[in-house]
DNA sequence: CGTGTCTAGACCAATATAAATCCAATCGAC
DNA sequence: GTCGATTGGATTTATATTGGTCTAGACACG
């Protein structure tokens, strides 16, 4: 827990008079300090909201206002983000690996793997893929075309179709390494964004992108439909940076 | 009804384990996690039908709205779908084939991945490395070069050389991906192979295109050390299929 | 004495939650 | 088919929580 925080009101008295250890042991410093290294040893995690303002004072038996220069601190190093209302977060990302993938994955990072993995991939579409294969690339990208201007609906039916190029490579890591891209795709992270950089224009500019690729894909068009991808996920990667 | 339902307490746990949906809120976001993470283990399977918003909130003590911010985390990525009047039902499909996919998995289809994964990822590589990086991979080199002649443990020094190659990338997702590949690649299937496959003097040869892609990642070679990867990966094809 | 830091408050604005109410769609019993 | 119960959708009002800001006083140090 938080306890470890809890200091007896000589240490602080002592702090303040600046007998102890080091000279000018601001208090404001030793809190930001703690609070510091609590994040860096994952006491709080990513994302986690740490003790409002008021819970801090008691704890570090210091003032709102001796509490609020440590967070001051913090935030210009945007260790925490503090959001009125809703409280104080961490931002610092821990660069342990154990957590979830998805909540540590930006969106631009997961652009620059669909960038790694998709041009191959697609690829390797163009060469394995059979008749019935090309046939449900078009059934996908039907389904995202008749998706209409919907965020959701567009998100899915685009997801669908790129998933569809991957089972055309008849290779079941690669499908399986594709879901699992899915799926940190579809986490919670930017479902929010996703509203805000889906608008009708650029979905309609992502569809005739997908059909284009489709096309080049059923006319056995490599180089082509490799161009197209990389076309695509740039595209993707600019709406992104630019919204 | 419940004015006992103090929230404090909770709160702090809520915190904590709310690390799923964002830094958004804290209620809402626990009473999220804990219904994805119940429908992700099973415990409503798809297509059934979650007990209504009215009771969700005497079970999670929590008002309406509440309940409903959270449901609308879930529906925002499709875990559920809402229908007036009906109630609100599972749409979430487990993944069928996910559990393995190692033995679905051949050695050619496994280079596929590699060939389509790892020039790209040495390209991040380049381009994001530190000093440190390029430290942990010199020690995964000198590790690797210092197995010998020992098929097991060239493998699994092969394993941390390349995977130290993906850690500087700085890229979540792309550092977890490729130990998903070498997770395939540990897979008992192919531990038979290996020892026909890695003479000594394969391995040799290896360890001399490891240094070289070392040397070139050093000295920030982009093209040169994709080219050696290229290259490598090339030769692991032929010696598989050679055999 | 002036400066800087900390303490101790009070108040504000943004947000989250709570509780209640009404609506519209759906379903089932009749 | 009708009617009533149930359900999600939406709105409103009130309360609680939280970060942001400000003031005033205490204390130490130069």
């Amino acid at each position: 827990m938080r306890q470890a925080a809890k200091q007896t009101p000589t240490r602080a008295a002592a702090a303040r008079s600046g007998t102890e250890g080091g000279p000018h042991t601001a208090s404001s410093a030793r809190i930001a300090s703690q609070l510091r290294r609590a994040i860096l040893e994952g006491e709080y995690a990513y994302g986690e909201r740490l003790p409002p303002e008021r819970e801090l004072c008691v704890e570090f038996s210091a003032a709102r206002g001796t509490v609020r220069a440590a967070l001051d601190q913090l935030a210009s190093l945007d260790f925490i983000a503090r959001r009125v209302g809703s409280g104080t977060f961490v931002r610092y990302r821990g660069h342990a690996g154990q957590e979830d993938v998805a909540v540590l994955t930006s969106p631009l990072e997961l652009i620059d793997v669909r960038m790694a993995i998709e041009p191959p991939m697609v690829r390797l579409a163009v060469l394995h893929a059979n008749a019935q294969d090309i046939e449900r690339i078009a059934e996908a990208l039907a389904r995202v075309e008749a998706g209409g201007h919907d965020a959701k609906a567009f998100s899915h039916g685009d997801e669908a179709f790129h998933l569809s190029i991957a089972a055309s490579t008849h290779n079941p890591l690669l499908m399986w390494l594709y879901r699992q891209l899915n799926d940190v795709r579809t986490h919670a992270q930017w479902s929010a964004r996703r509203d805000t950089i889906l608008s009708p224009e650029r979905m309609a500019q992502y569809n005739r992108q997908h059909r284009e690729l489709y096309s080049r894909i059923a006319s056995r068009d490599i180089d082509g439909a490799v161009r197209v991808i990389c076309a695509h996920l740039e595209k993707a990667r600019a709406d992104l940076m630019g919204t």
